[in-house]
DNA sequence: TCTCCATATCGATGCTCATCAATCTACGAA
DNA sequence: TTCGTAGATTGATGAGCATCGATATGGAGA
């Protein structure tokens, strides 16, 4: 945890229980911070619904209609939750069909569930 | 949803079904969104684990030596918690306890378990 | 081959973020 | 009222982000 004082306890009463360590380590606060991260944008949140809602059926052509950004900033959205690991995507021809991997959110779910 | 066309779709065979409108409205993305910007920093993700492990029994003087990060730090990071409603605090004479705010994650929780 | 189209990448811009040291604000105790 | 302490705020700085238009890539069809 890394834990380097930086402030002294004072002497006297303590304010409250001995001390209270993380029960997630810091890697995987780092995992599901980097997830979190990557849905705390409100377009690639909905970008996560609509892909989880039709399963490796939406094309690109079909997402960027439905924002109001163009098409070189969806785009980087979907890097985005790709390089976060909740999506992929398949070439098929001149199109690019996204999709959530499986299983990608549930270490967040499960945390954010407590456990 | 703000359907602003800035792609045409092409006369030939379409790629994919229909369209596929997100299930999530704006407002509820943008709140969802914002929660899991807030827990999109690991330190703030631990922060709110060890929060919810000792309900309203840590004060932030206990806070600050499980991080490596200066007090000024963990006050903005709390505060940025506390501003997405995560979190809520307390002040007890000179000691402040922060605690997680009933239901904050719920919502989000939810949306990532598939409702 | 040449051309059109879907998607990705690039470069620039303005905004937000995490971080720190320094300072400010209350409050308790002497 | 004076002093020390817990916590918040401020101001600065460098990094990262969302966004765009323009350009590149690479497949399909003629």
């Amino acid at each position: 945890m890394e834990t380097s004082p930086k402030t002294k306890r004072p002497p006297g009463e303590p304010c409250c229980e001995p001390v209270a360590y993380p029960d997630v380590a810091r890697e995987e606060a780092a995992r599901m911070a980097e997830v979190a991260k990557a849905l705390g944008d409100p377009v690639r949140l909905q970008l996560v619904d609509v892909l989880r809602a039709n399963a490796g059926k939406v094309c690109v052509c079909e997402l960027v209609p439905l924002f109001d950004i163009s098409q070189s900033t969806l785009s980087h959205h979907l890097r985005k939750l790709r390089d976060a690991g909740i999506v992929d995507s398949e070439r098929k021809g001149l199109w690019a069909f996204y999709y959530v991997r499986p299983g990608a959110l549930d270490e967040l779910a499960g945390w954010l569930e407590g456990r």
